[in-house]
DNA sequence: TTGAAAGCGGTACCAG
DNA sequence: CTGGTACCGCTTTCAA
């Protein structure tokens, strides 16, 4: 593989010329310039991207991390921030957390060995006083989650909101009894959603029930589950349930029907993300659509932002809008 | 942030002794190490990943490459890659070629700068001899795709197995007259798995016809497409569908339902990956299963294995077994 | 407009 | 066992 050195050789000229030419600095010559060129082509010269790394301090690499890479939500998370990484010409590298602290910290450490310029939390598994002190290595940006101080962008919908228009149209369609499931208490997000869930029970002067909430649901099965718990409740059932995920919508929904319940008749089931899963199951399934690839998207941009114009970090939230889309299961 | 420098000074030793410290080297005396680490510790000292790389020609970074991140095959694809990487010290970068040649060469470059240590190709979208010259600058691996001649490893599975097998099993429910869908004619493994097909309608003696042949079958809504072009063929429908994707295959079921046809009973269909989308549809489907995570995994500790052990890399064919999942829709 | 040279922060060879 | 030092390949003053 060329050099720098070998190039400024066969050009006779130095190497800060052709680092100038490979740079579009101002002052080279036109003919040198295109002699370098020229010569650059010829003998297929690229940059050693560590080389140069090492001089400018950035590796044009920005982690993310999400649970699992897997799963619908974030893998779409993934694809908006990969998409708008390369535009900018930074590479993106998927951190996997898989609901653990210790992972979550570990990718700390790529920002204090300078192995990543930046990081996207897709999701967030330590307090955030734990991840705080990371600030000063690089800077660091929350999408898809919520924290009440964080110094940081935060990119995110309004939960309350979005939780809180599903319920309502749960309502309107006439259901009373009302279930929620969501993944983990550990997530502000998630509690603040469970916040809107509970305000339109209580501004309809709706009842709850502590057994029609049910957390620890990610999954297909996690919803089966669920659903035959549901069907093992010894008194009251809910008549309808908001699921925090399209795909534990889905596993309830399958179940229900399984056991012989009519679903939305007597059991309404609403969803959260619009995934395509959302189109393919009987009845198809209503759920809140979130922006994701355009969350990405900004993500990149924000984070760039602080980069390239080294703005200081600081906390500001971007909310997102989210949208309510019907279909059978309600 | 402290550098190496200053720990030696801290220390009253010298920076080589310092870096023996850091890698684990022999011949340093117990009481300097143990007094260097101290200092490393207090000063919360961690190299400098881009210094260190320059000088050991590494990036401790691999890339992988697919068609689109969101896909559920290669969300999984990515998933146990970023998986395996990891527990060896490596990270993983994301890149997405939608299907486009030219962005596939892009991802050579970073091979040729040393961006990455190397590249796993979840797909192909270039003619092998593109992509061969890059083997040069790094190793390069196959993985879920099939060539017949390049010389590197290829990790897979029998795709004229699995598609023979997909195929008897529709004849042994007694279909006869079976189409088949698929993305792409530039993938080798997909015309492989086509092969199957053909070759299992062959040796049962049954009819094929070129219009229940489908190619551009990559979603859901693909699925659908598919459904109403077969629902308004002017002749004879096929009775089964062979579905290279769970995805279409959920698409072809839904509308085939749509459209007032049972499934199975005037037409089955079978998936390919037996993702979970299979198991929330009504009817279910019945899918090929592919071990894609293990497929992930595995190409990781090979690729690992050439940067190491400086293998040359060569051609080594690994087939991975495949399982046929029977569900309702066949 | 160009070149010389000093690093960036490590690693590893060679001498002692 | 330890230290001195020459790089790795590029960028960026500074001086000419």
């Amino acid at each position: 593989m060329p050099t720098i050195q070998e190039i400024a050789k066969l050009c006779k000229v130095s190497t800060s010329t052709v680092s100038r030419v490979l740079n579009n600095h101002p002052y080279v010559s036109e003919k040198i310039r295109r002699e370098v060129l020229r010569v650059i082509e010829e003998m297929n010269y690229t940059p050693h991207f560590l080389a140069r790394g090492l001089r400018t301090n950035s590796s044009k690499l920005l982690a993310v991390s999400v649970p699992k890479a897997d799963h619908p939500f974030f893998a779409g998370l993934i694809k908006g921030i990969s998409l708008q990484a390369l535009e900018s010409n930074y590479k993106v590298c998927v951190f996997q957390t898989f609901y653990c602290k210790e992972n979550e910290l570990e990718l700390m450490k790529l920002l204090q060995n300078r192995e990543v310029d930046g990081i996207i939390l897709g999701a967030l598994e330590n307090l955030w006083d734990d991840i705080a002190p990371y600030l000063k290595r690089g800077p660091i940006l929350m999408c898809n989650e919520f924290h009440e101080t964080a110094q940081v962008p935060i990119l995110c919908y309004n939960e309350f909101e979005s939780g809180y228009t599903a319920v309502r149209h749960l309502i309107e369609r006439g259901y009373r009894d009302i279930g929620f499931c969501f993944d983990t208490a550990n997530s502000e997000a998630q509690n603040i959603r469970k916040k809107g869930y509970l305000a339109a029970l209580a501004d309809h002067n709706l009842p709850y029930r502590e057994e029609w909430i049910f957390d620890g649901a990610f999954s297909i099965l996690d919803g089966i589950r669920i659903m035959n718990r549901i069907h093992d409740l010894p008194e009251k059932k809910p008549a309808a349930l908001f699921s925090g995920s399209d795909q534990v919508a889905a596993g309830l929904i399958k179940q229900a029907v399984n056991l012989g319940y009519s679903v939305p008749g007597d059991l309404a089931v609403i969803g959260y993300d619009n995934q395509p899963i959302c189109r393919v199951t009987t009845p198809t399934i209503t759920s809140i659509d979130i922006p994701v690839e355009q969350l990405g998207r900004k993500a990149v941009s924000r984070l760039l932002a602080c980069l390239t114009e080294e703005l200081p970090l600081k906390r500001e939230v971007t909310l997102f809008p989210t949208e309510l889309v019907v279909r059978e299961s309600t």
